[in-house]
RNA sequence: GCUCCAGUAGCUCAGCCGGAUAGAGCAACUGCCUUCUAAGCAGUCGGUCGCAGGUUCGAGUCCUGCCUGGGGCGCCA
């Protein structure tokens, strides 16, 4: 439909020429989906803009321009409604053509981008030896589904985990491990750190309480950045331990994503703070070296600094994350870097933006964009805890979504007498549980805080992943029913738009490219999820008024063509969303 | 004190460069299973878009001020 709409939009400029002259040949048409279906399918909103410029009443623009309009085959005649606007449907000949060229096409007619990017998606980045919770998961979900969408569209997508392993807490961490797993260092596979959080925990309130493991702490921090072989076997062995647990969550989650933690940038740190002075950036000040901020003030109006390097020498996460786009624009060549990080660090990233551009490290065409999102709360309206007020691990989580989706699901078989096997109860439980905690997420504008609630993800009515899965489902039920091969119903065979609901649907189903591009430039998959969700209610109504194995040829193989794009379409929409679709639920 | 984000139906949320009577879902109520899975469909009820000004032919959307909630603000990430 993209492509609709940019040779519509030739024609609107072409017959604004022909009807007012040369000098409005670069006035946007303003051509948008019609906002209800009963003006059709498209509505250009310029004539009204046009008022003060022509003089003339926004009707009668509207009435001399659709005199110069041209239409063919795209739309039918266009009619003027209201104050001006200009209403477009299109015409079935066109919908047919458009929706043979989608069922025939792998990709359902979804372009590649003309101008692939070298894409970095930075994302998910949990802590080392501190186990992934409910903080990671809206990063980890939006992040990879940002990374699929671009994917898809044929850009050069690399999914960077900047993973917490560097930094004072490791003196702790490896002093407790030395001390309390003296095994582990001598001996393979002696650790099994069960439990991080436990381990972290202890790591923590040694630290907190005891003076003499302080002081061996900080001495650890100085071996580890000086190299000490020993101590950085142990801080090797930490990180390792935590890699097994975080890929046990992204298997769950079918996520994949490359590692570049902090520890990367220790070498270039240096450099950094080198950089930043010979583009006379960074000032000394009260012992640190900082560059003043422009726009950012403190609590006297002065301007505020950015710590680059701290009293002592010591480095921050504002050095690692200047080092990390210097590092993506310059070695990675990204042309564009995407930070998935809750809303909180707003600031830090506009800071470090501004930094990173001050000293000439953004290039004209890189651009490097802060997506953030809002807090995962509890049913209360406050910060998503346990009963007990701890921090919900996302392991416990997700299992506990899976587990709710089982239930549901037996509960349902036993009400129905159906008897399933164990594994296609497993395997169900699992795509509906994960899937529903994905797209509770991604459904929502990922700007505001988010309501973390099993029931209403899991709800098998209204905007959730069951409800879509189910859409889905049906249509494979068809297919069963019948004995149909989707993939075989012959490419020759005709899709026929002749019923108004059939028609409904086929434009629901070209609106699916324009959708994705939309999401691909502003970053807010919850477009994504509406468009799927609109896309399921109507495949169901379609379902409801147009019977589909009983009708007759040729209607019935269109119609099957028509069930056949809508599960494909429904498919790949998941698949972006980071969702895996069942056959039968 | 400064700053960022949010405030839309009882609840949870959409609303894409400003465009037609502000849309969903849930909840409540009413219908529809001899017909492809009713995890569905059709319908009813429900809104001073936080408040007050302003810009505009037109404002939920843009500007200003205020109120409320959440986050951030020099050596944590």
């Amino acid at each position: 439909m993209n492509s609709t709409i940019a040779e519509l939009n030739k024609r609107f400029k072409a017959a604004l020429v022909a009807a007012f002259g040369a000098e409005l040949a670069d006035v946007d048409p303003m051509l948008v989906a019609s906002s209800n279906p009963k003006f059709g399918d498209v509505q250009a909103n310029v004539a009204m803009s046009l008022t003060k410029r022509l003089g003339l009443a926004p009707r009668a623009i509207a009435e001399q321009l659709i005199q110069q309009l041209d239409l063919s085959p795209y739309c039918e005649s266009p009619t003027v409604a209201g104050p001006g606007f200009i209403n477009l449907r299109l015409t079935r000949e066109y919908l047919e053509a458009q929706l043979q060229q989608m069922h025939q096409d792998e990709r359902l007619a979804v372009p590649l981008a003309k101008q692939p990017q070298r894409t970095i998606v930075d994302f998910s980045s949990p802590n080392i030896a501190k186990e992934m919770h409910v903080g990671h998961l809206r990063s980890t979900i939006i992040g990879d589904s940002i990374a699929r969408i671009l994917e898809f569209l044929g850009h050069d997508v690399l999914r960077l985990n900047h993973v917490g392993d560097w930094g004072t807490q490791f003196g702790m961490l490896i002093t407790h491990l030395r001390e309390s797993y003296p095994d582990a260092l001598t001996t393979a596979n002696a650790l099994a750190l069960g439990d991080l959080t436990t381990f972290y925990k202890q790591a923590k309130q040694r630290f907190d309480t005891d003076e003499d493991f302080q002081v061996r702490s900080r001495q650890e921090v100085v071996a580890l950045q000086s190299g000490n072989a020993d101590t950085l076997k142990a801080w090797q062995l930490l990180c390792d331990q935590s890699r097994l647990a975080f890929q046990e969550i992204y298997d769950l989650l079918d996520v994949r994503i490359q590692e570049r933690g902090e520890s990367f940038y220790n070498p270039l740190l240096s450099s950094v703070v080198e950089d930043l002075a010979q583009a006379e950036l960074l000032v000394e000040d009260q012992g640190a070296k900082v560059v003043f901020l422009e726009g950012f003030t403190n609590k006297e109006g002065k301007p505020l600094p950015l710590i680059i390097q701290k009293t002592g020498g010591g480095y921050n996460y504002a050095t690692t994350d200047l080092a990390a786009i210097r590092y993506r624009t310059q070695q990675d060549q990204a042309e564009r870097v995407i930070y998935i990080t809750d809303a909180g660090q707003a600031n830090h990233f506009a800071q470090v933006f501004q930094v990173a551009a001050r000293a000439g490290w953004i290039p004209a065409h890189v651009e490097l964009e802060h997506v953030p999102f809002g807090v995962v709360q509890g049913e209360d309206g406050k910060k998503f805890k346990t009963r007990s007020g701890e921090t919900v691990r996302l392991k416990d989580l997700l299992e506990e979504a899976i587990a709710r989706a089982y239930a549901d699901l037996d509960a349902r078989l036993i009400a129905e007498n159906r008897s399933e096997p164990e594994e296609f109860k497993t395997q169900v439980a699992t795509a509906v549980g994960i899937g529903a905690v994905k797209y509770a997420d991604l459904s929502q504008n990922r700007t505001s805080n988010y309501i973390f609630s099993y029931d209403k993800m899991l709800a098998l009515q209204g905007n959730t992943a069951p409800y879509m899965l189910y859409a889905y489902v049906r249509v494979q039920g068809i297919s069963r029913k019948g004995s149909i091969d989707f993939a075989n119903l012959g490419a020759d065979r005709a899709i026929l738009v002749q019923d108004e609901m059939e028609r409904t649907l086929a434009v629901a189903l070209l609106q699916f490219d324009e959708v994705l591009n939309t999401v691909a430039v502003d970053l807010y998959p919850n477009r994504l999820c509406q468009y799927l969700f609109e896309l399921s209610q109507t495949f169901n109504q379609f379902y409801d008024r147009c019977p589909v194995l009983q009708a007759e040829e040729p209607l019935r193989t269109s119609r099957l063509m028509l069930c056949d794009l809508t599960a494909r379409t429904l498919k790949q929409g998941l698949t972006l969303l980071g969702i895996s679709t069942v056959e039968r639920m």
